[in-house]
DNA sequence: TTAGTATACGGAGGGTGCCTCCGTTTAGCA
DNA sequence: TGCTAAACGGAGGCACCCTCCGTATACTAA
């Protein structure tokens, strides 16, 4: 809950550029941070493309620069893996808050389980890499971890205060729910369609029919 | 239930060898088979020494050849980690056979229990590579799961029937109950020694005391 | 505007790991 | 006891990760 940014409004370069360095650096040069960000989507397409084994190289070239810059932003291969995921859950973290602004509580909740479908393939494509860089820095899964957790309280909260979610589940519970259904390497794209759209329905306040005795 | 072998009792070495290879082909020559054996065991080693990704020089040289008649007998990476994991599995059915044979009907179950331990140990460290394994080979995945659920049906139902064991669960139930604790990587192994020993309490003929509304 | 410098860039090359190839050795058979 | 099909060993090819350092360039101060 600590590490947000304040908000998805429109920051200027150097504020961008700071919140990749630390704080007391200076900023980075442009043509340096372009790159990054360069090397960053690069990399998000070439896994995608060709799975999470992908070259260092290839990336470096469909980014349009060589691997020592690469290398330079990114001292091994762990480190761009993580630079993608924490690009991800915060693109998605951002998603929430501007569905959240923009749309009707339900809507929302609609836009943001396809985002998170979005989310979820990417990291079902690096799962590996993802589970050796998890073992590396323990910190990394728990602070994605807290932050899609309250992505998933925004959107839900907000649907249950306007009545349209049933108010017996929290954001935490649909995240368990529904990641496990967007991750598991044995359950089939369409699939994991089908039970997210059966989640929905099941969230929904006038599905609460069910009581347990 | 068709794949198994009818028993661990002792097998001639050409028997054996043709359970390697083919069933029509001649068997393997004794120096070919007796490296097989070599080469599956120094892999076992060296992965639970140096984790799944250690390398195929250092397991041949620990098996003591050359990595020219490792490639032989396993053409690639994937072939050898597949050996070993169903190795292990075929093990363990084994265990199943053996404890059935030789103790008692609840001592066989705390002896079976432990055995899958040590299996979800190195099945854990090859986890990665299984991953890999099982999508190049969906078949694989399904005969040794089918391998592990008749393995706990023996053991479970003869519990079962001596009144060691509660009636109202079944073998493939303690299979899904217990494969989990062993395998997630985020569960320390003696956590899992923990909740394997609660699993087996709750086991117990004794302990059915809850009765569902 | 310009010169100076800290910073970034690029890619050749070192190191390692998977796998192949082929000359040498040997088990099994007549 | 030879003959031959089969197995052995390890040098070397190839691909990939990463390093190093000479070159290029964005920023800064005069």
């Amino acid at each position: 809950m600590s590490t947000q940014t304040e908000s998805t409004g429109d920051r200027t370069e150097a504020q961008a550029a700071h919140e990749i360095e630390g704080a007391g650096e200076r900023p980075m040069r442009a043509d340096a941070r372009r790159n990054r960000e360069l090397l960053v989507t690069a990399a998000r397409n070439v896994f995608s493309a060709q799975g999470g084994a992908a070259s260092m190289e290839a990336i470096a070239k469909e980014a349009g620069v060589g691997v020592g810059t690469l290398y330079r932003h990114f001292p091994n291969r762990l480190d761009l893996v993580e630079a993608v995921y924490q690009t991800d859950v915060q693109e998605l973290w951002d998603t929430a808050q501007r569905v959240g602004a923009e749309l009707e509580p339900w809507p929302a909740v609609e836009a943001f389980f396809d985002a998170f479908l979005r989310y979820a393939r990417t990291k079902k494509t690096l799962l590996d890499e993802l589970h050796l860089a998890f073992e590396k820095k323990p910190d990394l899964r728990s602070r994605a971890r807290a932050l899609l957790e309250s992505s998933f309280d925004l959107v839900i909260d907000r649907a249950k205060q306007s009545g349209a979610v049933r108010d017996d589940i929290s954001g935490s519970d649909v995240m368990q729910l529904v990641s496990p259904v967007c991750t598991n390497a044995s359950i089939e794209p369409e699939q994991a369609g089908r039970l997210l759209r059966m989640i929905l329905d099941g969230l929904r306040a006038d599905a609460a029919r069910t009581v347990l005795a």
